[in-house]
DNA sequence: CGATTAACTTGATTTAGGTCACGATAATGA
DNA sequence: TCATTATCGTGACCTAAATCAAGTTAATCG
């Protein structure tokens, strides 16, 4: 039997209500256990994103690879984020991105159509669901702004000050990439950043 | 009396729900008309964002202003688009965003306070909510990619595509604010398109 | 353990796009 | 209506960051 409780805890605190015994239930019932070995695949290019997983440990980067074989990192998870292609998994559609795991993961996975029932019928992850998407809508405004009228080095200064813990966690050229800039970039940066 | 009913068909058709006479009752009452005339501003950076807008007639672009003095547009809003620094707006904290009216504008604005309440009692408004962040979640995913892996020419052709009539709609300064890119770099990518 | 592969650094060179400057149109307003 | 102020186009030049290349250090695995 595998164990719920950080889960549990994670959507009571986050959405700031309980979670009922027949809620659990159901939430234990429909959401699976899965785990994943660094360097497997949660996601593919071209496949639909069938699955939102709830990450229980481990990390995962979201990218898209362009013609010239170029890799984009655009989101990199950890522990008590949601993976998934949310346009792929809502429309079920044809994903353009790959969800790898870069440290050996675990998540909890559901469906799209059993997220419709815990939307329906537990109020506490309806709740949740609306303060997550006003966290994704905020944050993607930030990164858009960074994006747009930050310089590299800015970006990277931005990113020490919101996930310090990422520069532990990720290899350089990862975060290089999630910055938007090439591994070289990133090093003298830091480089010169040292005086 | 201000004439809601473009408001009302809106919310029923993206929630999929029909709106009670009650909930009609509701919305107007504490949805307030406001009108805005060209370049006067719905929200001043450093002022906290108190109301969220639905825009019925006009435009409005959301933008920073850096050290330099370099605006930076993020948003272009048109009609049946939702109007609000949401950060501000949720957290109550101070904006670092102007919101500008570009030409003449008007909205149905409302509390952050009353929003919720909406939320509660009003099934199709809640619906709506939802659908919204879905797609908002959707639209910033796409942004995100094409801010970090589109050239220039890539991202004004990406706008074409799905945003064909912000073209005749908007200034060629602004397209290229939101894009991203210097106004001279716009006019010549558009010299070059036309082969 | 040593061998192979991945991650990082540093230098030289290139390039996409920015900045500056100025003239041409077009829009706006007294 | 003319004057003023935005907007747009084009050329010359500059710069931040990418790319290419090659060596170094660190991680991984049989």
């Amino acid at each position: 039997m595998y164990n719920f409780e950080a889960f549990f805890d994670y959507i009571q605190e986050i959405s700031g209500k309980l979670l009922s015994e027949d809620d659990k239930h159901l939430l234990m019932v429909h959401f699976k256990p899965k785990k994943l070995r660094k360097r497997q695949y949660f996601l593919q290019e071209g496949d639909v994103c069938r699955y939102i997983g709830f990450i229980v440990k481990g990390s995962a980067r979201t990218f898209t690879v362009d013609e010239k074989g170029h890799e984009n990192v655009l989101k990199l998870s950890v522990e008590n984020w949601w993976l998934a292609d949310f346009e792929s998994f809502y429309l079920l559609t044809p994903s353009r991105f790959n969800i790898e795991a870069l440290e050996n993961l675990e998540v909890l996975q559901s469906t799209n159509a059993q997220i419709e029932e815990f939307l329906k019928n537990i109020p506490a992850f309806s709740a949740m669901q609306n303060v997550i998407s006003q966290n994704y809508t905020i944050a993607s405004q930030k990164r858009m702004q960074a994006a747009f009228s930050y310089t590299a080095e800015e970006r990277y200064e931005d990113l020490i000050r919101n996930y310090p813990h990422f520069l532990k966690r990720f290899p350089q050229n990862m975060i290089a990439s999630y910055l938007g800039l090439s591994p070289e970039t990133l090093s003298r940066i830091r480089k010169n950043s040292f005086k």
